[in-house]
RNA sequence: GGUGGGGUUCCCGAGUGGUCAAAGGGAUCAGACUGUAAAUCUGACGGCUCAGCCUUCGGAGGUUCAAAUCCUCCCCCCACCA
C-alpha cells in the first residue's frame, strides 16, 4: 500500500498539489521529503505530532524524510494565520532550542546512516545578499498575489497589519525548498494546512528556477471534538520533553482524550492497524476508555519509550482503577493485556521533602501549593473550601489543618486537587 | 510629518470622579451527574496574616476628602491624510 493511501485513509491529508503525479513519483522514487519547524521553543509540543507523524510514516515506507530545523527564518517568525506579530528570538535561543527539538525527533524517526536528515536553513538564510536575493528570486514573485494570499490574510485584516519582515517569510521559505530540491532532490514538502501559500510558492519557484516539478501536502489543523486547538491543558502546552511534561501527564493527556476524537485520534498518533482501529468504532460506553488507555499507551511508547509507557500505564490504573485489556482489542499494540497487581513504584508526579519540615508544621494550604497544585494560598483555599482538596483520598475542610503523622502512609501522602490531579510527598 | 481614535484584571470587552477588585462573554478551576468522555446545572475565578487588609485599569507625576475615570508629560498601537 503507498504512502499516499496510507496517509490519506489515516486523515492526514487536507491538500494536496497534482495528485496523480505525486503518487507516481511516490512509488517509484525514493523519495526526500521535508517539513519546517519553527524553533521557538527547546521542546516540539504535540501541535507538530502530526507533521513528525506523517514524517514517520513516509521513512516506514522507504522514503528519506528531512527535519528543516527554521534556525534562519526563526529570526523573522511566520505570520501564517497568526493574528499577532511574532516575537522575534536571538539566534543564542535558536541554538539551544534546535538541539532540544534535534534529540526529541530523533525518537520518531531513525536518523542512521542518511535515512533521515536534520537540516537548519540558517545554513543557507544568514549567508544571502540583499540584491542578489531580489534580482534572482523576488523578481518570481507576484506581490498582487501574495496579498490575496489565504496565509497573509489574517494579518492583512487585522489592526496590526503585517510588517515588511514578516511579508517575506514566504520567500524564505519557498527559497528553502528549492534549495532543498537543488541540493538534496528533496521534492515533496508537507506542513500544516497554513503552510499551504509557502509550500506552493515554493513549487512555483522551484519550477521556475530549476526546472522542476515538485509538490506539497497539507495536513488539517488538528482540533479537538470541542472545536478547540488540540494540545492544551491547565498547564499550557503539552511538551513531548519529559522534562517538561512527564510521560504520566502525557499518558493522561491522550487517556483523558474526547470520546469522539478517539479513532480518529489512534490513526493519526499511533501506528496500529488500520483494520484494528476501525473495530473501536463499535465499541460504546465506558468500555471506549480501554480504547483510551491504549491510545495513550501507545502515543507515550512512541515518544517516550516501552518502559516509561509501561509505568504511567500502571500508574494510571493504581490511581483510576484497575481494568482489563482483553487481548483482541487493538491487538498489535504491546500494552500489558491481563490483571496484574498495581506497582508501587508510581510514576505519578511526586517530591520528596524531610519528615520534620512537613509533619507538625505545614498546613493543607502551604502543601498544595509547595507542590504545586495550586498557584496561590488562595488558590488552594479555594480548592479547599470547594471540596476538591484531598489527602489520601479523603476530602479535607479546614484550610489550616496541620499535617500530622496520621497522614503518613508508608512513608508517603497522596494529595489530590480535583478529580484527576496527583502529587505523592514522599517523606524522608 | 498632520489629523482623529485607542491602550482595562489570562483573552475579548463594558466602565468616563465615590455604590469598582472593576459589568458581560470566553478560557480556566471546583462541586453535582458520569465512564479519568461529552452535555448540563451550581459555584469560584488579583494577592494576603481572609467577615479585615494590600496591590491592580500603558508609564511617571499632579488635582481631589476620593481617580480606571480629571490635568500634564512620556511610551506604544490603530485609522485616514501626506
Amino acid at each position: 500500500m503507498s504512502v499516499l493511501s496510507v496517509l490519506k485513509e489515516r486523515g492526514f491529508i487536507e491538500n494536496l498539489t497534482h495528485t496523480e503525479e505525486l503518487e507516481y513519483y511516490l512509488d517509484n522514487n525514493r523519495a526526500t521529503c521535508y517539513i519546517g519547524f519553527d524553533p521557538t521553543a527547546s521542546s516540539l509540543h504535540v501541535g507538530s505530532l502530526v507533521c513528525i507523524m506523517a514524517l514517520a510514516h513516509m521513512q516506514r515506507h522507504g522514503h528519506r524524510p528531512i527535519a528543516l530545523v527554521g534556525g534562519g527564518t526563526g529570526l523573522i517568525g511566520d505570520p501564517s494565520g497568526k493574528t499577532e506579530l511574532r516575537k522575534i528570538i536571538t539566534q543564542d535561543q535558536i541554538d539551544e532550542n534546535k538541539q532540544g527539538i534535534r534529540s526529541q525527533l530523533t525518537r520518531f524517526l531513525d536518523f542512521s546512516d542518511g535515512r533521515a536528515l536534520l537540516l537548519d536553513n540558517a545554513t543557507w538564510l544568514t549567508t544571502l545578499e540583499y540584491i542578489p536575493f531580489l534580482r534572482d528570486i523576488g523578481r518570481h514573485f507576484s506581490v498582487n498575489r501574495m496579498i490575496k494570499a489565504e496565509s497573509y490574510k489574517a494579518r492583512m485584516e487585522s489592526e496590526d497589519g503585517l510588517t515588511f519582515i514578516e511579508f517575506n517569510y514566504m520567500l524564505l521559505q519557498a527559497y528553502d525548498f528549492m534549495q532543498l530540491a537543488k541540493t538534496y532532490e528533496c521534492y515533496l514538502q508537507m506542513g500544516g494546512s497554513d503552510q499551504w501559500g509557502n509550500i506552493v510558492a515554493g513549487i512555483d519557484l522551484t519550477r521556475r528556477t530549476l526546472g522542476k516539478q515538485a509538490f506539497g501536502i497539507t495536513f488539517p489543523l488538528i482540533t479537538t471534538a470541542g472545536g478547540i486547538k488540540m494540545g492544551k491543558t491547565h498547564k499550557g502546552a503539552v511538551w513531548l520533553d519529559a522534562q517538561r511534561f512527564s510521560p504520566y501527564e502525557y499518558y493522561q493527556f491522550w487517556v483523558n482524550s474526547d470520546d469522539a476524537d478517539l479513532v480518529r485520534f489512534l490513526l493519526l498518533f499511533t501506528f496500529l492497524d488500520k483494520k484494528e482501529i476501525d473495530s473501536v468504532k463499535k465499541i460504546e460506553g465506558a468500555q471506549l476508555n480501554k480504547a483510551k488507555a491504549v491510545l495513550a499507551f501507545e502515543a507515550t511508547r512512541i515518544c517516550h519509550g516501552e518502559d516509561e509507557a509501561v509505568k504511567a500505564f500502571q500508574a494510571s490504573t493504581a490511581m483510576f482503577g484497575d481494568f482489563e485489556i482483553s487481548d483482541d482489542l487493538l491487538p498489535s499494540s504491546s500494552i500489558p493485556r491481563g490483571r496484574y497487581a498495581a506497582s508501587s513504584q508510581m510514576a505519578v508526579p511526586s517530591s520528596e521533602y524531610a519528615v520534620k519540615t512537613v509533619i507538625g508544621k505545614m498546613s493543607a494550604v502551604d502543601l498544595f501549593m509547595e507542590v504545586g497544585l495550586c498557584n496561590s494560598k488562595s488558590d488552594a483555599r479555594r480548592l479547599i473550601q470547594q471540596g476538591g482538596a484531598y489527602i489520601n483520598n479523603e476530602r479535607i475542610h479546614s484550610f489550616d489543618q496541620i499535617l500530622v503523622t496520621k497522614d503518613v502512609v508508608e512513608n508517603q501522602i497522596l494529595l489530590r486537587a480535583g478529580k484527576k490531579k496527583y502529587h505523592k510527598i514522599i517523606l524522608k
